[in-house]
DNA sequence: AGGGAAATTGCCCGATCGGGACATTTCTTC
DNA sequence: GAAGAAATGTCCCGATCGGGCAATTTCCCT
């Protein structure tokens, strides 16, 4: 199997990671209550991270974003 | 240029990022108080992140993998 | 062992996160 | 337009983040 990641993008900012939760989230056809309830979070998390807060938590963040099936590799 | 990225790993957690955090900037030779300052963040900061704390915030710690070097993609 | 550098911890405190509840707005469908 | 679903805003409030500073501990080198 050589084909390449369905779909990557570059992560820089709380931006960028809203932005991608909310597609992803939609695309999977969920309200932001089920990826909540699905993350042990609250809906008030789910719609300041996808509105690109960036001082929402890294830890519950990274939760999210392991529930909605997103991997994330840090290159250097 | 076919060569796979440098140094690749899968980041899942708090405790991921605090890890790799740590392993580049000692690499690059910093302190903590330099890359601190690199960062435009505190060392209380970056003490917290290396540590794997959950609750640092998104944006910081963006700002901190970015100022290394390290790239981060999304994978979904 | 000793010394110096770096890291970590304790403390203070202003700022605010985020869970939860409810109100209001926006979006979608008919 | 009307209705229902979904999203967002407002509010409350306990918990705590993180900047800054000093004390303490750990690490590294000779």
């Amino acid at each position: 199997m050589s084909t390449p990641a369905p779909e990557e993008r570059l992560i820089g900012t709380a931006a960028d990671v809203g932005h991608l939760v909310r597609e992803v989230r939609v695309q999977q056809g969920l309200t932001q209550p089920e990826l909540a309830a699905a993350s042990g979070t609250g809906v008030r998390f789910i719609v300041d991270l996808e509105r690109g807060k960036p001082t929402v938590r890294l830890g519950l963040t990274l939760r999210v974003l392991w529930m909605l099936g997103i991997r994330l590799r840090a290159e250097d």
